[in-house]
DNA sequence: TGGTCAATTTACAGCGCTGTAATTGCATAG
DNA sequence: CTATGCAATTACAGCGCTGTAAATTGACCA
């Protein structure tokens, strides 16, 4: 049980190290003769290669890292189900990190302290903006998820936050809503992704010749169901009155509901309210939720791609992508007939 | 920016490898004037220690791997988010391993093609029995979740899952509840867990002295809110009558919610319901959620300690370590007065 | 019987770091 | 001024695997 090294194997079976090695990776150029002689080896003293040693010799880890500030929000934990399985897919395990959303960590994620820990990272920043990622990164093939446009020297993939947000605030509009609020953004150190969804958002009323009224736009303590059904609690005790919520994310949505629901308002009939994310939970909460569907499954195949041709030794400026996403109408904010 | 070596820090500091390697890992009895050189040297030359070269010399790779079917469900997203936490603080980083719940997929967790990759598994199983699982063992440190009490060569932590079961089942019974049915188990290819959870139901109203009714025994197709509506659907258009429902999990008693308020019934006042999990969604749906809360903190500690001892050569029988649980009463099934 | 070429197989030098054992330096005691 | 002991530092042999380059084998043809 003790640990079998190659060179054990190659004795048992009296070949080189290197023979068995290649029967391992199942190198073509091998007799079938040989071959089988030495899978009797390794069968016989339940050799299993050692990663360490592999990795040191050839310099890759075969594993990934993907870091955001936390799995137990559902759209990151759906969102790294769908990475891991098309790493696993391409041959990488994956790494969780999680940066609780501190800047320190996320500082700690782009500037590693090992060498050769992971061969790429997948990073979806809340705090840091890309401008200072690009000064502290290190020489890790790194891709971004969600960041905005800004002094690219790393690649991104993000969906178009402002334009989906413009859609959802318009179809409220279409709706016939025009006391529209937004619930759910940071109230302070605001995060890149809720600037953008928010200026969607304004420049939507804009366009409809509505003015923004900023007693309806409701920050929340932290990105939660918990902190927004405060939020929309404490801003509806205040005497605030709106027919439309847009949601900063499907998590503020549900907050919103409940905080809607206990206090005798219906959802749509008074106020319609829009999430984002498409968690799988949106489909179920009572009302369904009308909600910014990004299309994870191209945003992940995206970022595999281009952390990929990094690794593979690609060295070019940082790329921009832009994935898709669909606006999936429910019925907390129905289709206008 | 090339890959700098301890070799070459000690070079330039006009030292041996191992005085640097000692100043990297704050050893003791290193001098002032010593430490602040290879220091120098260090800043200067940007050097990072490779990880998998210490990995190769010290047999340990400062990782754990955490198992089960799928992240993308709250219950094991919250629990991924926890154990992370605590390995992070005991230096050990954390691999994601996603087993869909397929058997292969969980025989390749137990046997590892590969030795060195990680220094302990966490596995939660949803199809192998305990007894298989003691078979494929490989000599990796492991602990077991969820896993019902069996030939024991494993570590193991639960709760009791009939306990809450037949507290979850009591609880409607004291509600004045008479046809309480039960939700969201698989159909073929019972899970150890879901098992147990039935097996308390089905005790506590037979404490009642309640006879089971099989046809309010719903089972549904996956593990998932979905599925579980769909199956409440079937189950009332076929004029199935019940006025209590325990749930397997909070996703089911989420897609019970949805379809019991589709067909007009009021929760609780029609039906009483009780989910699994306190996923942090529980708290939000509306009506919210009672619901079993397994203590996972002290589940996570639980497992984290015996895997660490573990590693650290506890070589044993295997443990069976029984966490706490709490039965929180929200609206969907609200205390009895 | 060689000769040629491609298919197999091998020897060996690292990959970068750590543990052990040995060595050096230096202060204190005798 | 030497003996003693301890702290600080070093030399070096691996950890187990892979890539390279060279060696061997064998098939086939002239």
């Amino acid at each position: 049980m003790a640990n079998v090294r190659l060179q054990d194997v190659a004795e048992l079976a009296g070949v080189s190290m290197k023979t068995v090695s290649n029967v391992v990776h199942d190198y073509p150029h091998v007799s079938p003769g040989m071959r089988s002689r030495v899978e009797a080896a390794i069968a016989e003293l339940g050799y299993r290669p050692n990663a360490s040693a592999r990795r040191l010799a050839t310099g890759r880890t075969g594993m990934l890292s993907l870091a955001f500030s936390d799995v137990s929000l559902p759209y990151f934990a759906e969102l790294a189900r769908i990475i891991a399985h098309l790493a696993t897919a391409r041959g990488y395990r994956l790494l969780l990190e999680q940066t609780d959303g501190t800047i320190e960590s996320e500082r700690a994620i782009v500037s590693t302290r090992e060498a050769g820990l992971v061969d790429g990272v997948i990073f979806q920043p809340s705090r840091m903006p890309s401008l200072e990622i690009a000064k502290h990164r290190e020489d890790v093939p790194l891709v971004l998820l969600g960041e905005g446009p800004a002094p690219l020297s790393v690649d991104h993939v993000m969906i178009d936050n402002e334009a989906a947000a413009i859609e959802a605030t318009a179809h409220l509009v279409a709706l016939g809503r025009r006391r529209i609020g937004f619930v759910g953004h940071e109230e302070f150190d605001q995060s890149v992704t809720s600037l953008q969804r928010l200026t969607g958002y304004q420049l939507a009323l804009d366009a409809a010749g509505l003015t923004v009224d900023m007693s309806l736009v409701i920050p929340s303590a932290a990105i939660s169901a918990k902190e927004a059904a405060d939020a929309v609690r404490r801003a509806l005790a205040d005497g605030r009155v709106f027919d439309g919520l847009v949601c900063r994310d499907d998590l503020a949505a549900i907050g919103a509901l409940r905080a809607l629901q206990e206090h005798g308002l219906r959802v749509p009939e008074d106020v319609a309210v829009v999430g984002w994310d498409d968690i799988s939970m949106a489909a179920f909460t009572h009302p369904s939720l009308t909600t910014i569907a990004p299309d994870t499954g191209q945003i992940a195949t995206m970022a595999l791609d281009m952390l990929e041709e990094r690794i593979g030794g690609y060295t070019g400026l940082g790329r921009h992508r832009i994935a898709d996403y669909s606006f999936v109408v429910r019925e907390s904010a129905p289709r206008v007939d």
